[in-house]
DNA sequence: TAAAGGATAGTGGTCTGACCACTTTAGAAT
DNA sequence: ATTCTAAAGTGGTCAGACCACTATCCTTTA
């Protein structure tokens, strides 16, 4: 912790140095740190400074602080930072499209990853929205590709996922029309049988039908 | 801005009320934002409180602060939260592997979608990387990958993957070997020729081949 | 003795006011 | 009109004081 000079930011200099007491200290996921007081009088700053680099790293999702207890090494795979920088990022309306591209990406590789993995593609699950799709039932359109989603496992994805879901122009919400039920029919039977290019041809052509785009539109 | 509640953590109130003032304002990057008192007194809290979520928002790169003349909006594309990250989180389980994954679905759609658009697989910028793939130049594996995402035209996909590029296990600062130019070769060709399944089918094998990875392995 | 209760110390959360170092600006002296 | 200087404004830091909450220990009670 080689501060000597007054580096114009003691707080980032306070953000290395924490780095290293955890480092030192051998710090696992869940354990302790120091008091916030402990840590001033130890680093020799004072303890708004600590606490500026602190809540720097609890945006971060790297600490998680729990009043009356401590501060604690958080668990990293909550992967909050991409909200953080979504509400900054996405409110620029133009970019409404990418959000729609970038949700639909996801959603396609949920489909291939469970076409192409003979444990996911038979699960029980499945059936059951057949089932469902065949009768009069009211089937919300983000219960089907939440469960694509969350099936295929990828948590990240999954968050981003969330994310998207969030700022889309897709009425995820409402209820599937009956010539949906059946385009999502198809959809499932081919994804079960691991035809994962058909899968992704029907589930294209429910998009297509939802959002009454026009087909030949430049698309990503 | 409805905090009516005191919830535990006003500083994450504050960031949020932070970004509600920008949006209103209207500010683009480069502007000046409120000093920290007038923040203070408008927000109804302390300084100290306001110093948090701002110190918060720089770590993230969000913000840029000058000591003597003020606090702006930064240019988010320099992505600098990333190298803190990384020197906390570096090997960790199995949040790498989706990391990992979601990276590559994202590079896949954008080969996908370059492969299906006319005038996108038959830019020069592809007969260019053919020619130094022939020859013996080094070229770095993640120049053609980076040039493949930006060229797909989804800012949002390119933000989102230059944050996982960060975190990869992939070495994609080092240069390609023989064999990879060879793959990437064909890879090129199929993409320029619109057969976004077989270019696909070149990109797992490249990767197989950069990570050493078991083919049988559960992956999505 | 064991369970219930309350006082106490420790912790994070916040505010205030005071400096410091630095930059910009406006006014005074030339 | 130019130069120089003082003042105002800004972020950076500190110290001390509360508050709200939690965990702990110890007394009281059944």
């Amino acid at each position: 912790m080689e501060n000597s000079r007054p580096s114009s930011k003691r707080f980032l200099d306070i953000v290395s140095d924490l780095r290293t007491i955890i480092k030192e200290e051998g710090a696992v996921i869940g354990d302790k740190l120091p008091s916030e007081r402990v840590l001033a009088d130890r680093l020799q700053v004072g303890r708004s400074t600590i606490r500026e680099a602190l809540r720097s790293l609890e945006l971060l999702g790297l600490i998680e602080t729990r009043r009356g207890e401590g501060t604690f090494l958080a668990d990293y795979k909550k992967h909050q930072l991409v909200e953080i920088l979504s509400t900054f990022i996405m409110q620029n309306p133009q970019s409404l499209k990418s959000v729609d591209d970038t949700r639909r990406i996801h959603e396609k590789a949920a489909i291939e990853c469970i076409s192409n993995d003979p444990e996911l593609r038979t699960l029980p699950v499945w059936e059951s929205f057949l089932g469902k799709l065949k009768g009069i039932d009211l089937i919300i359109r983000e219960e089907l590709l939440q469960e694509i989603v969350v099936v295929s496992g990828n948590r990240l994805s999954l968050k981003i996922w969330f994310l998207l879901k969030q700022y889309s122009r897709v009425p995820y919400h409402e209820a599937m029309a009956e010539d949906e039920k059946e385009i999502a029919t198809n959809l499932l039977k081919e994804m079960m049988n691991g035809n994962s290019h058909l899968a992704i041809m029907w589930y294209t052509d429910w998009l297509d039908i939802v959002i009454g785009e026009r087909r030949g539109e430049h698309e990503c």
